[in-house]
DNA sequence: ACTTAATGTTTACAGATGTAGTCGAAGGCT
DNA sequence: AGCCTTCGACTACATCTGTAAACATTAAGT
């Protein structure tokens, strides 16, 4: 076998307690828009994701405060009203996420998610070129 | 199949309705127990789980009822009490958690997913090795 | 100055989740 | 025959999440 099986985090273990703040995901869908363009005020998150999820102006406005208690993002005063930016990169975020999976599911394994993302056809063949590229890349 | 772009779920659209009952975290926990051997009395699978998680039997009682509720386990009497044993299979709930995070954050697909890996070092070099091994095996 | 539109703050509320206590039936022990 | 243990079923309850209304403030238009 091939990983430190010693180091390996258990699936039953207790929650680690790693990030703090956890982000839903609604709340994430405003990240993503803030992360595309910051800062924005309310309504420009608004418009950003309202229409896709179907939300109205005071759900993104509680997303928004629920997101700054996290300290997930950051206000800054524009005249009357809030400029909102990210402060948590999407890059840890995305990290964090993924992790979180793979050590839950994988016992921290990357190779068997992928196997079960090419089982349940997640994998086409050029994501599977992709990340070839980036194999070789890694390698150097 | 090969999966086009254009079928590539956007990131912020409505939440997929897809396997219709989520599975939450402690319920997973219990279902690892059950994937691992089974049928077992609730008894037995506290056994498995609840020094891990500091559960005590109320608990892992409660997840039983809430898992055979979601359709995820089935029941068969043995005398006085029930066995339980897993009606999802464990292939299946990898499959799809892995789907949702890839599609959720990665819009599909899985390079980038793998790219974040690499960077939070949650790949090793012989997590490497294993996906290249991989990858050359679906290549065939 | 007064009404109105925009904006943040507070409050609401149903459903999911984590965690566990209580109750009643059913066997087992004495 | 009656009491104790063992289960499953039902109930409880705090927190988180999704979704939104009500309210207060304040800038802006008339």
């Amino acid at each position: 076998m091939i990983v430190g099986e010693s180091e390996m985090a258990e699936v039953n273990d207790l929650p680690g307690e790693q990030g703090s703040e956890r982000i839903s995901e609604a709340e994430h869908a405003v990240m993503e828009a803030l992360w595309e363009k910051n800062p924005l005020t309310a309504a420009e998150v608004c418009e950003q994701v309202c229409d896709r999820r179907g939300w109205s102006m005071p759900t993104v406005k509680t997303l928004l405060s629920r997101l700054v208690a996290k300290g997930a993002i950051a206000t800054e005063p524009d005249g009357r009203r809030f400029l909102y930016r990210p402060l948590l990169a999407r890059t840890a975020y995305l990290g964090g996420e993924s992790r979180r999976l793979v050590d839950r599911l994988f016992g921290g394994r990357a190779a068997p998610l992928f196997a079960h993302l090419a089982e349940t056809e997640a994998l086409t063949d050029d994501n599977i070129a992709e990340i070839e590229r980036l194999l070789r890349e890694l390698r150097k």
